[in-house]
DNA sequence: GACAAATTCAAACAGACGTTTTAATCTGTT
DNA sequence: AACAGATTAAAACGTCTGTTTGAATTTGTC
């Protein structure tokens, strides 16, 4: 268990509900968040849920509705990430999802809530999928093609954007386990920063040493 | 759910229920995972867990003690490595991690059960920390610190393990996602020897960048 | 074969869960 | 003030969970 984020308490239930679910699921996943802790944590009645939202999974669709809508977390696409050099783009990238993961707001529950899916997917799966992973993963795919000269498709450009997202995953899903392997990394935001350049530094390393080996590899036939 | 795998059945309960417990709990973590299914799974009746176990927790701690200590899976250290050059060793322990991840058998078990402990910690959490994880940990330090010229312990030495770790971690959990995202990557062993590959080439050079890096850095303020 | 211990079994238990019910309360309109 | 609809509240329901019980069955030993 976390302290709460330092958000103003909305009035009105629903919102209230959403702020607590949104705080709830992301911490523990789907399955293991319960209603009752939700509407504890929203000062509202158990049957509060199923008279907004029908039943734990409209709300659970509506958290992440919001979490990725209405804050804009889809604003890879408004990040003009075309108009910068590649190796920039993926550098605010990086930067971009890692902050939001580690931060405390509303901004943070999306990223969570997809490394939970990723472990055990929930009867939410398919939408999440849809809706949130996949336009991330190819606007990750379109910066990568970029750097590599390759179709986002291409399955080098694949590997690559899952190795970039798995680095981000893991710091940003793996905390309780990196707070006790190495106490010193407290995720205050200067280490944040720290972490974001890393990722960013070996990540391109790691992109053109690769487009390197497969152009050597395949010297002759090569495609872009 | 997956088809079993393809392993002769023991013929008494508490070997059965571990062989069971084990393909259960590492599909679905240790919270998930219910005593029903497990003892279906092994013929056994449900008092059996108790019986043999004491409890669930009790059958958890015993799946990963053996995933881990019988059939060798901290063998890391009789791969001597420290015999091999390292950035062999390091492909070596990459690949041996990936095929543990994605195979079918016992050795497989670990690394997944360790995949739902980081989303989800469990009652076992700190046990499976120290006696399966950290031990890794430090390995993978010690063929990093040698690559780095650095101390297994040294913050930069911490950050690449890290990158490495979270790559592996990510396409031995996130096999449901990938199957969407990226249908004709299906996992096969060739496919599994081409993705050790990659995060192979991908983090050596990662990590060479990463060492080149801190000492310019360090020795004229310079930044790339 | 007889006995005691070990093991298995069906059945039930207590608790937590998501959900529903029914009544009470609030809110806005006339 | 009076009414209708929207919202909240307390309590209960049915289901699933891990666990326990106590009898039945198997196993090993003499």
């Amino acid at each position: 268990m976390v302290a709460a984020p330092a958000i103003p308490v909305p009035d009105d239930t629903r919102a209230r509900l959403i702020e607590a679910a949104g705080f709830i699921f992301s911490e523990q996943g789907y399955r293991a968040a319960t209603v009752r802790d939700i509407c504890t944590r929203a000062n509202a009645n158990v049957a509060a849920i199923n008279y907004h939202f029908r039943d734990k999974l409209g709300l659970y669709v509506e958290v992440v509705r919001v979490s990725m809508g209405t804050h804009g977390e889809h604003d890879l696409g408004q990040m003009q990430l075309d108009a910068k050099p590649a190796a920039e783009a993926l550098r605010l990238l990086i930067a971009g999802m890692l902050e939001r993961a580690l931060g405390r707001d509303r901004a943070a529950w999306y990223l969570r809530i997809m490394s939970h899916e990723l472990a055990q997917p929930s009867e939410a799966f398919p939408r999440v999928v849809d809706e949130v992973i996949s336009p991330n993963y190819a606007s990750l795919r379109g910066v990568l093609g970029r750097l590599l000269g390759r179709e986002p498709g291409d399955d080098i450009t694949r590997l690559c954007a899952h190795s970039v997202i798995g680095q981000v995953v893991h710091f940003a899903a793996a905390r309780p386990v990196i707070n006790i392997l190495w106490p010193t990394m407290k995720m205050t935001p200067p280490q944040v920063a720290q972490i974001a350049k890393h990722i960013a530094d070996f990540s391109l390393a790691g992109i053109r040493a690769t487009g390197l080996n497969i152009v050597k590899e395949n010297s002759g036939k090569r495609k872009i």
